[in-house]
DNA sequence: TTTCTTCTCCCTATAAATGGGGAGTCCTTT
DNA sequence: AAAGGACTCCCCATTTATAGGGAGAAGAAA
């Protein structure tokens, strides 16, 4: 018999945290060591308090310091702990993308109730975890390469967005034209043009309508 | 002393159901009777046992149903049964809409934990209830009318959208240009041009992007 | 009946976005 | 040293969106 892990949970609502701690006491291998209702009280906490939890429930979105700014600083302060993204997307580029930042687990909350406990378990454990709902979604984005369910590779990055591609892409949300972003990034409208441009290429869309669903759905804003 | 409160809660996300359940658990003048996570289970379970619940926590975004739907259902066959809605959002627009709808109070994810009970209790006696930061908003729009705090009109509808401007408005977020959205409605480029236009004013917002974020924001895709 | 809203379409015109290229600098990685 | 990525800006051209106005038909409401 192990010991028991130890558990740490983040995410903006309380009633959810009440939720997931209300589910991980009828376990008697998890104990629950804290929790966070902002990212910054996250990285605070495990500042404090290391190797205090072995595993993090971490949601996406929450004011201050989001899910992704948490899994970066873990990134770049080699925080080993696990960390097991609880969110309400299920877009398979939000999941490559918390992939690539060393994530070990994504749980959606439609059924966070009944996968939580074995999620926490199997990360706790060195392996990786995901909802089958995701899980099925990876192998169908993964087709043609050669991975066994349960075992998905870390090394498959997404295009991703530059931090001015970013820059342009939160101004273009928030109603700007291309000449109102160059302004307020000092930057040429040629330049901003060239930005619009590559993100509909990397993001597939048509126009700055699709841009804008795809922040809203992604989270960015 | 009055009699028990008997709740049904509704909401898509089984880990939040569970936390509301928690947190009613604890007071004992409430009784939950059931929960459901459809809109779809929400009609079908009033159809089949009235009655049996006072108030009726609903969450607006869920799947078959939703939130909207289930107040217009509601309000349609005239359930008599209190609604408070439970909404991560707090754009005053929707309250506004859910509040014309019929609900009879609004709180917040953030802090549903602290006011749920209270909400449950004050709708109960035939009262309105709302966040304290969603009445704050709300007394900010109705700057100018005499109102007192706790007791507002439900007769303050938003400037609402035509059928026409709705099915426009859903084509302009799925990144279809003028002439596709022309063709899809068997219109004219004109009068979808029209509409654009009528869209633009009414919800002051500057450009299709904005009809876009106003359209996620208020659940209308 | 008159008024109002909604739905439909038109005109003119400018502003903005999109699509396809190219190209130089700087910095990091190999 | 070479290669690649990110950042910056430019050219060309076309398509699309926005802004202002007007107007008739149908139906509902006052």
């Amino acid at each position: 018999m192990k010991n028991k892990i130890y558990v740490h949970v983040a995410d903006d609502h309380k009633i959810v945290i009440d939720g997931i701690i209300a589910v991980l006491n009828t376990d008697k291998d998890i104990e629950i060591r804290g929790y966070s209702l902002t990212g910054k009280e996250v990285t605070t906490w495990f500042e404090n308090d290391q190797n205090q939890a072995d595993v993090l429930i971490l949601d996406i979105t929450m004011p201050i310091l989001d899910g992704i700014g948490v899994l970066k600083y873990f990134k770049k302060n080699r925080i080993r702990q696990k960390v097991i993204i609880l969110s309400s997307y299920d877009d398979i580029k939000i999941v490559q993308e918390m992939l690539s930042l060393g994530c070990k687990g994504y749980i959606t909350k439609n059924n966070a109730g009944e996968h939580i406990i074995e999620a926490i378990k199997t990360v706790a454990n060195g392996e990786q975890y995901f909802s089958p709902n995701i899980q099925r979604q990876l192998l169908k984005t993964l087709a043609g390469q050669q991975v066994e369910e349960g075992a998905l590779p870390e090394n498959f990055l997404i295009d991703t967005l530059t931090d001015r591609e970013l820059d342009v892409l939160k101004l273009i949300t928030k109603q700007f034209n291309t000449s109102e972003i160059a302004d307020t990034l000092n930057l040429g409208i040629s330049t901003v043009d060239t930005y619009r441009k590559s993100l509909l290429r990397k993001l597939k869309v048509k126009n700055a309508v699709g841009l804008a669903m795809y922040a809203v759905k992604n989270k960015i804003v």
